[in-house]
DNA sequence: CACAGAAGTTTGATCGATCAAATCGCCGGG
DNA sequence: CCCGGCGATTTGATCGATCAAACTTCTGTG
C-alpha cells in the first residue's frame, strides 16, 4: 500500500506550512480565502486524509460512540436494536462519528469494558439502550464523569430532571393509547390487554396507556380487571399468551398487546377475526398484516446524538410513538 | 478526569524504562521472568492502560474491523446479521479487535467508505455480509490490497481458489438435505420445495439441497417439478408462498422452505398439521416450534477472525448448519 | 583471563496530527 | 516616521506509544 499523504505533504505542496493545513480543516474561518483555496486544491490533488489515530492523540477525542451490542434481545424485537443501530450510525456518520461496538455478559463486565474503552481512549461517549431498574451502571457513569445517553428512561430510581442522566425514549403510554382509541373507535367495547406482570417500567407505562383509553370511553373500572392480563413471556412457547387470552370469557372483541410475539400468540389463539395491535411493528406484524405501534428509531438516534453533543439545553426526550394501521 | 497513567509513569514506579515496560506488554518472552513481575505490579498498582490512539499511530494498525450493518436485512431473518455481529464482536473482544459500524446505501457509496476508513486508518480489516453476483467491491478491496473475508462465498464469478478473497459461508445443500432427509425419515414423500425463484446462488444451493435428497430417496426426477416452488418473497404480504403451496394438487405431505418467512407462510396456509421445515432458526421458528436449519453464527465468526488473522492456510471456509429438530 | 555472542535493557527518533506561542505583514493614528 | 494592534501564518513542542539501534550484563569457551 502506497504511503499516505500527511498534512507536511500538503503544506508543500500549496506552498504553505502544516498549521495552516491544520487550520484550513479545523478552523476554516481563521485563514485567507485564498490560501484556503490553495489548499483544498492540494488536498484534492494529493488525495490527503487526516490520519484519525494521530489526530485523536493530540485532541485526546476518540469521536467514536461506544455502543452495546445486547445479547438478551433475542426475541423477535431483537432487529429493533437493529433497526436502531443503522439509524444511528448513519446519523453519527453525517456529524463525523464512529460507532464502536461492545459485548458484555453481565454488569460487571460491562462496567469493566467501560473502564478498558474510555481509559484507552477508544470511546469517548456511550449509548446504553436497555436499562432497567437499578441499574448499576448509571450511577458508575455519573461518577465516573463520562458522557452517554440511554435508550430508555430510568424507571423509578432516578428523578426525570436529574441533569446529570441524559435519555431518550419512546412513550409507550401515549402509543398503546391510540391504539386502544383506535379500536375502540372502531365500535370494539371488550379490548383484553395483553403484557407483563406488574412490576417492569415499560409494561406498566404501555398498560397505563390501554386503561386510560378505556376509561376516557367510559368503560368502567369494574370490567378492566377481567380484561388486563400480564404474563411471563417465553420466547420458546408463544402459546402462553395466547392461552391467557383465550380463557377471558366472554371472549374479548379486540386485544392490545405489549409486543408483537405477544399479538402473534394472540392471533394464532383467536384466529384473523378478532382484531389484535401489537408493538414495535416488526417483520412480524407486518408480514401478518397487524397494526403495531413503531417507536421512531430515526428520531430517537438523532435525539441520542443531540443529547450526546449539547452542553445545555434539555437533558431528556420522550418522543411519541405512531401507529402503524393495517 | 484524573491525567490517565503512561508508559514513562508505569516505567518510573517500576525503576525500568519506557520500553521495557512496552516489551512486557507487547514481547514478554524477551524479558527478565522477574523484571516481567515488578512492571506488572506497577501496571496493576497504576491502573494503567495503554492509549489506543498512541499505539495505533506508532504501529500503524488499528485492530479495528469495519463491519457493514446492512439496511437491507429487514426480513425476518434480519435478526440474524444481529446475531452475527454478536458472536463477532464477541470473539473480536477476545482477540484485542474492536468492531466498528458503517453503513452505506448502495456499492459506490460504501467503497467511498472504504476509502474514509482505511486512509484514517480507522480499520485495517473488514467484513463484509452480503456478497452477491457481480460484486464491485471484492475486486476494489482486492486491488487495494485491503484485509477482508466475506461471510457469504462469491456466487459465480470467482474460482473458490482464488487466493485474493477469502470467504466464510454455510452449507445451504448440505443443511436443507438433511431437513429433507429428515421428513423422508418420518414417511413423507410428497415434500415440497418452497424457494425463491432460480437465479440466486443461496436460493438454488439450498433447492439443490432437497433435489439431492429426494432423489436419494428414490422418489423419480417427474414427479418434483410440481412440487419446485419459488416466489418472489415480499415482506409485506406473507400469503404469497402459502397460497403457492396450497395450489399444489394433490397437497404435498410436507414442506422444506429456504426461509423462515416463507416457512410460517407455508404453516398459515397449510396448517400445523403439514410438517413444514423453515430455514435460519428465527425467533418465529422457535415461538411457533417448527424444526429449521439454524446457522452456525459462532463458527462463522471464529472462522471469519482466524482467516482474517491467518497469512497462510485455507482461504475459505464452508460450515455446515445444524437442523434444529422441534 | 580475555572475548565473542547472546540476553536483557536503555536511548533517541518517529508516527501524524494539533496546541501554544512566536513571528510576519499591513494599516492607521499620533 | 515610528509604533501599537490586528489578522494571517509559521515554528517548536507535544500527545503516548513503538521501532531501531546502541548499550550493558551475563555466559560459556578457547
Amino acid at each position: 500500500m502506497r504511503r499516505l499523504p500527511t498534512v507536511s505533504d500538503v503544506a508543500e505542496a500549496a506552498g504553505v506550512s502544516r498549521q495552516t493545513v491544520s487550520n484550513v480543516l479545523n478552523t476554516p474561518e481563521i485563514v485567507r480565502a485564498e490560501t484556503t483555496e490553495r489548499v483544498r486544491a492540494a488536498i484534492e490533488r494529493l488525495g490527503y486524509r487526516p490520519h484519525a489515530s494521530a489526530r485523536r492523540l493530540r485532541t485526546r477525542r476518540s469521536s467514536t460512540i461506544g455502543v452495546r451490542l445486547d445479547p438478551g434481545a433475542d426475541g423477535m424485537s431483537g432487529s429493533l436494536l437493529d433497526r436502531f443501530l443503522h439509524a444511528l450510525v448513519e446519523r453519527a456518520d453525517a456529524d463525523g462519528l464512529r460507532v464502536l461496538l461492545y459485548t458484555a455478559a453481565d454488569e460487571d463486565a460491562e462496567i469493566a469494558t467501560f473502564e478498558r474503552l474510555l481509559d484507552g481512549a477508544d470511546v469517548d461517549a456511550l449509548v446504553l439502550t436497555s436499562t432497567h431498574y437499578g441499574d448499576r451502571r448509571i450511577p458508575w457513569l455519573v461518577e465516573h464523569d463520562v458522557r452517554f445517553v440511554t435508550f430508555g428512561r430510568p424507571w423509578g430510581e432516578h428523578d426525570t430532571t436529574d441533569r446529570s442522566h441524559r435519555w431518550v425514549d419512546v412513550d409507550g403510554r401515549v402509543g398503546v393509547r391510540a391504539a386502544t382509541a383506535s379500536l375502540l373507535e372502531q365500535g370494539h367495547r371488550r379490548i383484553a390487554f395483553l403484557g407483563w406482570p406488574e412490576g417492569s417500567g415499560t409494561g406498566d407505562d404501555r398498560r397505563a396507556g390501554w386503561r386510560e383509553a378505556m376509561l376516557a370511553a367510559a368503560v368502567p373500572e369494574a370490567d378492566l380487571a377481567a380484561l388486563d392480563l400480564g404474563v411471563e413471556e417465553d420466547p420458546l412457547d408463544l402459546g402462553i399468551g395466547g392461552r391467557a387470552v383465550a380463557a377471558v370469557s366472554p371472549r374479548p372483541d379486540a386485544v392490545v398487546c405489549a409486543s408483537d410475539s405477544l399479538a402473534l400468540g394472540a392471533r394464532l389463539a383467536l384466529g384473523p377475526d378478532v382484531p389484535v395491535v401489537g408493538y414495535d411493528d416488526t417483520p412480524v406484524a407486518r408480514a401478518l398484516g397487524f397494526p403495531s405501534v413503531a417507536q421512531p428509531l430515526d428520531e430517537v438516534a438523532a435525539a441520542v446524538l443531540e443529547l450526546l453533543a449539547s452542553d445545555g439545553g434539555d437533558h431528556h426526550r420522550l418522543l411519541a410513538p405512531r401507529l402503524v394501521r393495517r
